[in-house]
DNA sequence: GACATTATTTGACGCAGCGTCATATTATTG
DNA sequence: CAATAATATGACGCTGCGTCAAATAATGTC
């Protein structure tokens, strides 16, 4: 958008633009054909750079889908910071931070593939000591964004009993929840089949049932949770829910 | 154990052992040096046996670790039967349910990357319809085990105001817990650097105050839930925990 | 503008590992 | 002990990763 003229040289700049032509390039390959049908030849051809050129800017097949979950990450960490400055009570900034997770998945959810597979210790052995301290600083951003919310909280008198809620404790559980949850929902398993309710709608629930475990006021009794649910969203999301609305069916 | 004479024919006997060899020596090999060096040659000179051999057992690479992480499934679904049927209050036998869950991934950490592994589509995408629904049996034997206990704490009314917490919402939200705590402790992020406190017990003490806030009687209130822990694992997992604890050192 | 030098791109190549299948080996039966 | 069936074998084809010497383009110098 902003048209800042040579803020980098020219080569600099039209390397990073090339990177991200292979990404995105990678990233609509991936979602169309998968992983396994994802190569570095047919990426090449795709962009129209030759393999070796691909190979100017990632070392491996690896290092590169871990780009994708690094820029995957980052938009993440976006959405979390929306959901942090919002001016309301902690415990509303801290759901809001659940929901930014959750609509993120909802609207893309192929996103978790890559989170998912860099997970994995097959992948994690090939990549570079490099950008696996990339991620791991995200990692790291996006955890304490959490923690200085829910300490800031604590300060504020918002969570009683600190001693057995640590600040700690509570970001690992609500993380667990969201990310165990999203995993269940978008994985494999047929919930609905096994009997289950909406993924979203459980996860919701559930997330707001452990803010009130940890006494975090105000708690929900005291609330609606339903309309705080979609206050949050218009207030904070409303570009995203929109997107999700309208992106109307849910396979391709 | 069992000396049971020839109940099937010889020959479809050693079939079935040669199967277990296969995947034990894989299982071996896994642990020993990662998902990377696991080629079939390997396995195959392992076991002494030549690669075509593998191949009448095992369609492909996926489909053998899909095995292996089915046994690892079915290992699982012992402790938790063990588990379901303590003689206690249905919040004990949950309880007992997670602290399997977590047991079991303490002892065997590595099996997590079967799980993780197969859980990719990357790897699913591979996957023989028949070996993907052994697994989804799997997964639904399990699930179901702790819905039925759900439901019958419900039935019993240990759980109240059931409209808002239906069985599958709270099966979601404490599954979702147990396997996003445990993939969270286990993964690469160095949950200590980030000032996390062990993972196991940020995972028991999250999953009573869940159980709490659905108001799964008694109450994390009226009772020692740190006795609680302690006597279960004695009463139930005495075996593993001791396995455990002679373990010792954490990494090799 | 011609030449030298440096940077970038290229794709043929080597190699590893998967999965196949014709052949060799072993077991079973008459 | 041959004939036949069942099973095991490993050489082979193929795909896809990652490399690197050579080709090409860009930049600098006079």
């Amino acid at each position: 958008m902003s048209a800042q003229p040579n803020s980098l040289p020219r080569k600099q700049r039209e390397f990073q633009q090339r990177e991200q032509l292979i990404l995105d390039t990678a990233q609509t390959m991936l979602h169309q054909h998968g992983y396994a049908q994802l190569t570095m030849e047919r990426i090449a051809e795709a962009v129209e750079y030759s393999k070796g050129t691909i190979y100017n800017h990632f070392s491996s097949k690896e290092d590169l889908v871990c780009s994708l979950c690094c820029r995957c990450v980052n938009n993440l960490i976006g959405l979390f910071k929306r959901a942090y400055d919002y001016p309301g009570t902690t415990r509303e900034r801290f759901s809001a931070i659940g929901i930014a997770y959750s609509l993120y998945h909802q609207l893309n959810p192929l996103d978790a593939q890559y989170i998912q597979i860099v997970k994995t210790n097959a992948v994690r052995e090939k990549l570079s000591e490099e950008k696996v301290s990339e991620l791991n600083a995200l990692e790291r951003e996006i955890t304490q964004l959490c923690m200085n919310l829910v300490k800031e909280a604590i300060a504020a008198g918002d969570i009683p009993d600190v001693e057995t809620h640590t600040a700690d404790t509570i970001v690992f559980g609500f993380w667990s929840q969201l990310y165990g949850g999203m995993l269940l929902a978008q994985s494999d398993i047929p919930l609905a089949d096994l009997g289950f309710s909406p993924a979203i709608t459980m996860l919701w629930n559930n997330s707001q049932r452990l803010l009130d475990a940890y006494g975090w006021q105000p708690l929900s009794a005291t609330i609606d949770t339903d309309k705080l649910y979609s206050h949050l969203c218009s207030a904070l999301f409303a570009a995203e829910v929109c997107k999700l609305t309208q992106g109307g069916t849910h396979h391709g």
